[in-house]
DNA sequence: CTGAAAGCGCTAACAC
DNA sequence: GTGTTAGCGCTTTCAG
């Protein structure tokens, strides 16, 4: 007999049907079906064997309220559909799998509203650490994140004030050295095109470097545009286009992230214009997908993967009875691939 | 006085403590707290406020326990790193966000153990439905998905028995219907390129059907490939190179995906050959990503979003008293794009 | 409209 | 090694 004879259990099966069952007390199942404790070799068989037969399921929900304990993370990111976190989360997953716990993914759509209802939700399951995309957050979030009484690491980014933990790189350092290596290779009538940000912090920060570092060089932007929604090759494509008709002297464009920069190098391959010698092109993440381009973006890579296994650390950390608040700072380096000069022609 | 400046809680709070806190009963708390049952307004506002002045965050473990009641789907996917899950989230999420259900990802990396594991482990938080992936998995999980007494619905293919709701598309037909068009459009010297699908059940089934029409035309395949790992765009190139320079009559090249599929035809462009006139190519899953490639793939969509919408109605249907078990095949028409001829020279 | 009692299914802490 | 007892924090049920 086993567990595909048993008929649908309508009423789900609980500790007590296994108890009797196997003729073993409820408390000796729940050592046997945990691993805890000493149990003799031929109960700890009968059990297993009568589980199995059964297809009992046990009930994390009473054993979480039992024992106090939820061997879930809880991990908060703006979105899914971009290259971005899908990444992050492959480097939370690597470190968890190792461990009891299990990463519950909520989605913000980089709203600070649906962030907190969705902190919120989280923490109303009593998670064992929560690790959340960026240090904005509204008032009431970083409440409850600061008396939830986990650990909480806050990532992507170190340009503020963590509540407890963080690992991340600075996007303004990015955005700025960006900037300095634009300057430094001889461009001068540089454009800027990005994804609106009023929510965006991250990506605001680096525009914020960005022009800072050109301001420094005494240059400003020769032109910008902002976009929302849409599939990001093509609005690069569209957008690169309307801007080079528009501002028909620019000799680089600073994308907000890799995939409208792709759009846009696609754009400019296929007119054939001279890169990098005469335009240059850069974006931002360091997208893996992008191999397999005709030429090669420049970029800056935000250590997503990294990031994500820093912070299943810290959490793992925690657990095992750290107290500090540590803060980590990536520094990645600029990858100028095929689409910018390194100095003054 | 706010949650802001509430002291940070060493011990989580309880309905107790707000019940102390606004000498109202813990009853009475919890039924403002839920909304639950009539409560007077002075009463209401009291309970209110002091909840919110402690940053009373409920116990959703304890909740659920007593009242057999937990608002998460389980959505069981094999990987969210393509293109393709991402979507079907969002047409799940569309969906389920109107009502008082949150979806719960867990992934399979497309291993029918690990399969079997994640779907153990959210079944035991007693789930009020599951959405999985495909319609082959291990007998265990067969069986806990018959006997866990909550609607089910398997989702993307529907060439097989589902164990309760389905919604998909049968991916043996989009094959047959791709190598079909194929033959109609005088191609004849075809070539197909894949991941290893030993595992990938969706992947294998076009291709199966995809060998069967051209079989029915009298023609085999002229060359194949199958891949794993790597980034999809890269290897749809390099593969691309080494095939033609292995078997340079091929006059269409058959990828069982978009993204290799768009990497292929970044080659095929910079090389300059006569696309769609003496070399035509197809993928699979209609991705959106690639719109702002200079020429379009040809492709089926995979309706990803509808059948994460669907779904989701599906389990809502459910849990409001449906007791069908509804099966929907989607059928995606051909987009011939710009990379097939539509009939023959 | 409000409250008191019972118990959800499991595990901690003790007995034996 | 194994069993017994109490109770986790909430909701159900039933009284008032």
């Amino acid at each position: 007999m086993n567990d595909v004879s048993a008929p649908p259990a309508r009423r789900p099966l609980t500790l007590r049907d296994v108890s009797e069952a196997s003729g073993v007390s409820e408390m000796t199942v729940s050592r046997v079906l945990r691993n805890r404790g000493d149990v003799s070799d031929a109960t700890r068989a009968k059990v297993q064997e009568a589980a199995r037969a059964l297809g009992y399921v046990p009930n994390k929900i009473a054993g979480a309220l039992a024992s106090n304990r939820v061997n879930l993370v809880a991990v908060i990111i703006p979105s899914m559909s971009n290259m971005v976190f899908p990444e992050v989360m492959g480097g939370i997953s690597s470190v968890l799998e190792e461990t009891e716990l299990q990463p519950v993914v909520g989605i913000t759509d980089y709203l600070p509203e649906k962030e907190e209802k969705v902190l919120y939700e989280m923490l109303s399951w009593r998670p064992s650490g929560v690790i959340i995309a960026g240090l904005e957050h509204t008032e009431a979030a970083r409440a409850m994140l600061r008396n939830s009484g986990i650990p909480v690491v806050e990532i992507m980014d170190t340009d503020g004030n963590p509540t407890d933990c963080a690992v991340g790189i600075s996007h303004r350092r990015a955005g700025r050295e960006m900037g300095e290596a634009i300057l430094e290779a001889g461009y001068r009538r540089i454009g800027f095109m990005g994804t609106k940000m009023a929510l965006d912090h991250r990506a605001r920060k680096r525009y914020e470097g960005f022009v800072e570092a050109l301001a420094k060089g005494g240059v400003e932007l020769a032109d910008w545009e902002f976009y929302e929604g849409g599939s990001a090759l093509a609005k690069g494509r569209e957008l690169t286009a309307a801007m080079l008709e528009r501002t028909p002297d620019l000799d680089f464009l600073y994308y907000s992230n890799d995939l409208i920069g792709a759009g846009g190098l696609l754009y400019c391959t296929e007119k054939g214009m001279d890169i990098p010698g005469s335009f240059g092109m850069a974006g931002f993440n360091g997208v893996e997908l992008l191999r397999g381009l005709p030429v090669t973006l420049a970029t800056i890579d935000s250590c997503r993967r990294e990031i994500g296994r820093t912070a299943a650390d810290m959490i793992v950390a925690r657990m095992e009875g750290a107290t500090s608040s540590e803060v980590v700072t990536l520094t990645p380096k600029l990858q100028p691939g095929d689409t910018m000069r390194l100095s003054a022609p």
